[in-house]
This record gives C-alpha cells, sequence and structure tokens, in this order.
DNA sequence: GATGAATGAGTTTTCATTCAT
DNA sequence: AATGAATGAAAACTCATTCAT
C-alpha cells in the first residue's frame, strides 16, 4: 500500500523515480550531503558521483539549493510513509511509541537514512524559501509524534510534557546518528528499547 | 578557585585573556560561528566584528582553522572548570547528575555558550590536526559524565548502559540550543529536571 | 506589388514565409532580441516564445548567429520593399526626401520593426561573416537615401554634404526608437515633419 | 577651476583618482567597454588589461555591474565639468548652443570620451539599481541643454519644441561616435557646424 | 600590529550546441 | 521535426591567505 502510495507520488512529481536520472542524482547527493556536508560538497562531486559533468546538474535542477531541498522532500515522504504503515500495525499506545522511536532510527539507518540525516544536519543551509516549502512537510510528521504522546500522557505512561519529550527524545534519537553502528555490541532492539526507556515511567511495582 | 585556575591557564598560553585583542576576536569568532556556521563565516566577518582588516587575523592565528580551534579549546576549559566547581559542592549521586545536566545546559546558555554550541555543532569542520589535539580535553570531560553515570547505576539510580545513556542525553542537552528558549513557558530549572527525569527512574513509592 | 515581390523573394527562399515554423521564429526573435538585446536572449528563451525546445531551434537554423542574420535580412527587406513602393508615389523631391523620413520612422515602429531595430541595434553582435553578407543589402538601401540627398542638393533644399547628412539624419531617425511613444503628445506626422525641418531649409518667404 | 572641482570630488570619493589602481582600472574599463560592450568584456579582460588577476577587480568593485556604473559616473562628470566651464565663457545663445553641441561631440572623443560612449551605448546593461543612482545626474545634464534650447525658442534661433530637437541632436551626435573620424576629411569644426545647421534656421535673407 | 592590494585556486552557474531516440 | 539529456567551455564571483609597506 505504502508502495502504491509512493508510485501516485511519484506520478504527481513530488517525489522521484529511483532509477531515473534524476533519482540516482538525489540518492548520490544525500549521500554526499550527509557524508561531508552540504556546504563541502561541489556541484562536481555531486556531478561525478552520477557519472556526469557538472553542467549538466542544472539541466534537472535549478541549482544546488534545489537539490538540497529536494533530498529532504525525499527524505520525508519516505519516512512518513514508513511511520504511517508502522503504526497501522500497532494498537497499543506503548506499542505506537515504540514504533515511533524505531522508524525515527530506522529513519536514519534504512534506505533513506542518508536523506533523513540531510534533513536534520543541513537544515540550516536550506534557503530560506526552501525552508519556508518544507515547513508543513515537517509539521505533519511532528504531528504523528505528538498525538501518540499525549495519549501515552492519558494512559500516563509518561509523565513530561508531551512538546518538552518530543524534544528530548528527537535529540537523543536523531544524535545517535553519530555514534551508533549497527553491528555493534549494542543492537538495534536493545537501543531502541534504551530510548523507550527514557520515555516511560516503568510499571510501578505493586 | 576557578578563577584561579583559568588565570594561571592564561598565563601559560592554554587560554586567552578575553579582554586581550585575541580574547575579542575570539568571543566574536563563536558568536558568528554558532549563529552563520564555521564555513559561511568568513575571514573579513570575522575581522570586521572585531574593527581590523582581514588581513590583521593572521597576526593572531595563523589560519581559519587555528581560531575555530581556539574557540573549541576556550570553551571546553571553562565549562569544565564550571562543571568541577559545581560538583564539588553536590554530595549526594543525584545531586551530582543533575548537576552535570544543569552545567552542560548553562553551558550552551551561558557566558560561553556560544563557544560550547562551536564545539558540538562544527566539530566537523575542525582539520583533524585540531580534533586530535582537542580530543584528550572532551574525553576527560566525558569521563566527569561517566564516573557519576557509573556510581549512579551502582545506586540503581539509573538502568541502562552509563555509556548508553550519557550518548542519550548529550543529544538531548546539546539539542536544546536548538528549541530552548530561557525567557519563554519553560524555565530552565524545569528543563533540567526533565531531562534528569529521562535519566532516573523516580523514587519507588513505598 | 510589393507582395508579388516578397512572395517571389520567399520562393527563391531569400525571405521566410511569416506563417511557417520558421517565419514564427524569426518573429518571435525579432521581439525578443530588441526588448532583451541579442546577448541576453537565450536559445531557451527563443525556443520557449514559439513553443519547441531549445535542441530544436537547431533544426531551423545553424546557430544563434544565423538566427539573428535572418532576423535581419527579413528587417531590411521589408524596409526597403516599403520605401520602394512609397517612393514611386511621390514626384517632389521634398516629398521623397519626407518619404524616406516616414518610411525610416515607420520601420521602427510597423510591423518589421522589430527586426529592423535589431539590425541597428544589434549589428555589432553579428558575426563577421553575417555583417559581411549584409552589408551589400545595407548599402543598396543607402543608396536610396543619398540619391535622393543629392537631388535635393542639387535643387538646393538642402545645403549640407548628402553623406554627412545622412548620417546626422540616420542617428536622429534611429534614436527615436528609444524615446518616441506613437501614442503620446506628439504625432507621428509632427516627428516626421520635425525631422524634415532638420534638413531643410525652409522655403525662403518672397 | 574645474581641476579644482574635480580633486574635490575626488576627495568626496564621488570621482576616482585616475592615477590610482580604480582609476587605471576604469580608464581601461571604459576602453573595454567601448570596443567590445560590456557584456562581451569579461572579468578578466579587465583585469589583464590593469595587469591583475580577475579575483582581484573585486577588491575594489563588488562587481562587474559597479565597476560599468562608476565608468558612467565618471564619464557624466568630467562631461559635465568640461561643458560648465566652456559655456561660461561663451555668452550669446547661438555660442552657447554651438557650445553644448562642440562638447557633446567632443565628449566622444576627449579622454573621457570611451565613458561617455559607455554610458550612451551600454545603458540598458546597467542593473536597475545603477540605472536609477545616475538618472539624477543625467537629467542634470540634459537639463543645460534644455534652458539653452528654451533661450533659443525665445529668440526664434529654432523653431522646433526644445524638448523634440534636444532628442533628435541627441541621436545625430551621438551616432557620430560610430561614423565620425577626426583624422578624416570632415573637420570636427565643419561637423560641430554641420550639426548646428540642423538645428538653427539660417539668418533670414533679407 | 595593522593595512590593503593582490593572489590563485576554487565555487556555482550559464548556455550554445550536439546527438541518440 | 522534435525531444531532452548531456556536453564543455567559459562566465562571474568568493575567499583564505600572503606580503610589502
Amino acid at each position: 500500500m505504502t508502495q502504491g502510495v509512493e508510485k501516485s507520488l511519484i506520478e504527481q512529481g513530488v517525489l522521484v523515480d529511483p532509477d531515473s536520472a534524476r533519482g540516482r542524482l538525489l540518492t548520490q547527493a544525500a549521500r554526499l550531503f550527509r557524508q561531508k556536508g552540504y556546504q563541502s560538497t561541489t556541484v562536481r562531486d555531486l556531478a561525478s558521483a552520477v557519472g556526469i559533468l557538472s553542467g549538466s546538474l542544472f539541466h534537472h535542477y535549478k541549482n544546488k539549493d534545489a537539490i538540497l531541498k529536494a533530498v529532504m522532500v525525499e527524505g520525508i515522504h519516505h519516512t512518513m510513509a514508513r511511520m504511517r504503515s508502522e503504526l497501522a500495525e500497532e494498537h497499543t499506545t506503548q506499542g505506537r511509541l515504540r514504533a515511533l522511536i524505531a522508524c525515527e532510527l530506522d529513519a536514519l539507518n534504512g534506505d533513506w537514512g542518508d536523506a533523513m540525516a540531510v534533513v536534520i544536519n543541513e537544515w540550516r543551509f536550506l534557503s530560506d524559501g526552501g525552508q519556508q516549502d518544507i515547513l508543513a512537510l515537517r509539521e505533519e510528521y511532528e504531528q504523528m509524534w505528538l498525538e501518540i504522546l499525549l495519549q501515552a500522557r492519558k494512559e500516563r505512561l509518561i509523565t513530561a510534557s508531551p512538546k518538552v519529550l518530543r524534544k528530548l527524545l528527537y535529540g537523543a534519537i536523531t544524535w545517535t546518528d553519530k555514534w551508533f553502528d549497527s553491528t555493534g555490541e549494542l543492537s538495534y532492539q536493545e537501543l531502541t528499547d534504551a530510548i523507550l526507556q527514557l520515555a516511560i515511567k516503568p510499571a510501578s511495582d505493586p
């Protein structure tokens, strides 16, 4: 179903077919922007990563900023799509909260991890206009978090203010990008649980 | 006492007298690097912020990278100095943990907040050599955290692995730089408590 | 008759049928070259003005220079054709001189005004080869002026050297392109008379 | 006296000392802009004409547009200065009108001829902001013409509307730049007289 | 210590033109 | 005839750094 939505978004021109020239460009751009940072990635780097000359980039995107923006849009869309489908399968609030955390962790490690890392780390290099355009998407994404945290508070799963908790969790989760190695000692499951434990009070011992 | 240590470090040439020309330069550099980012701050920006021409910067520091490094060294030293003195006044583990959190939050908001924010956000733009040189300092700093978290675990204040918990708290705390407004609804004290609550289990109700 | 000549020139391939694809291209090119200048008009501008993509232009013309040249050839041919037919109706030298002025003014305001303005203002951007090819046409055109000015001098209508006077009139007339607004206070007739008065001495009052 | 005014303007930063680095740059820029046109003159051309590298240009002027503007400002100021001093020596209206014509012709041939030719021919390539800034200067210049033409009409030296006549003369005079060769058959004096004859009615033969 | 002119390698971007489909 | 992706050379501009004064 998610696939279907994505396909439809591609047809609408919102998303880009990953096998097209533009798609390959965005994949490489996401990788390079994450690795070296937006400002340190030259358009020559981008072009040579997809095997064309730098001038040809501008056939696909108006300028470097438009490429950054496109990477971010892709990242957010795919992350949200995944999140929606994972949430649909969870029916307890704690399960849904855990799914949110797992998804956000995954967003940084999965196929679109590069793009999502770029959303987080290179945000300030996006032009004002670009930020404006994407902000609505980001807010929609945050809304999914807030709703579930609000529900969790009603159920006394959490005690902190949902807004504040979300911000703290966001920092904790996105920072994992800088240190977590999924092939290391700590498993992906354990990390998810550790973060979940930050948020929720343990079931009170009777 | 802290004052005394800092004075001694200035005399040793590790730190810089904030009233000297170099000191004013570092203060402005920290501010600009935080505000615009290292790469987007030109040496002309730096120079004009202290009222000289760009060529004259290089009488004070060998190159732009050296300025970044100096800003970071200042930031870490001052943060550590403060942390040491605050810890000295706390005698319970929970108190010491709270002091660590408060200090780290404060590090981003206080006098040396700009410099510390630069340490966090512009780290990857520091040359390899510069990173090497500062790493020891950062590790010393992290050691203070780990010792207290280790103690907290012994006392069953926390359940998570100290290393992992530190990383998660680090992410949560440093991210506050991007959203916390000390003049807003949420007070500085409340934020400190909220973060402390992430870390520790509440005292079990008898 | 003029129509017949033009039709014949189209059949010979000298001129272009204005309803053909090439014709529409030249019309738009003339408009854009006049409006934005040759160098500031991109082939993309040209292509999109006629609803094709830039690559397709080169099926019609070898290169951008060839388009400029074609615009100029059209402009000069149509202007000359009109001038010949107007002169044929005037039988006094003063009438013929006035017709020349009116025609040249009209050349900049009528249907082929864009093309003629391009001849005047973008001349230096035409390649050497292109200039060479068109120069004969321009000289033929100038010859029509010189003959009539020569006659006017014989009749003591004018006192100045025909060559010099022609140059001065040319400057005065072509410059009107930059300031004359045919919908403004000054009528087209009045302008024509004002220019005629530059050239000729008033009939001496007896 | 004119010298004194110019010196004072240099001190005010309005004009540029022709022996300074900036001054040499403007002289060369005026020459190249006239010769090849603004758009066809690259910053490399400009730089190599003054013996520096292209990047160094931007130490003196913010961008290419600023160089164009500076050339024009110089051109207009010097032309006006000369015109004022020449007018001061003429006391009949016809003499003053002749002086205006001579000055304008001279403006295109004398020391600042390149700059003035640039004002005329490259005007449309100046940015909107630049045009705005210079327009006041140009209007002041035109005012000098209009006043004298108005006086000439009162004295029945001319019959045409001053505004229209000025425009026609402007076209005729500036176009001389494209054909007049001061070393050719036609002398500079004769050309001035020929243009004056365009404007004024000959003294009526008794 | 400061100046300011210059460097030079680098950046993003533009654009006429080509060509396989 | 048209497309559209790509080319490649050249454009304007940036900026850390150097250095004679």
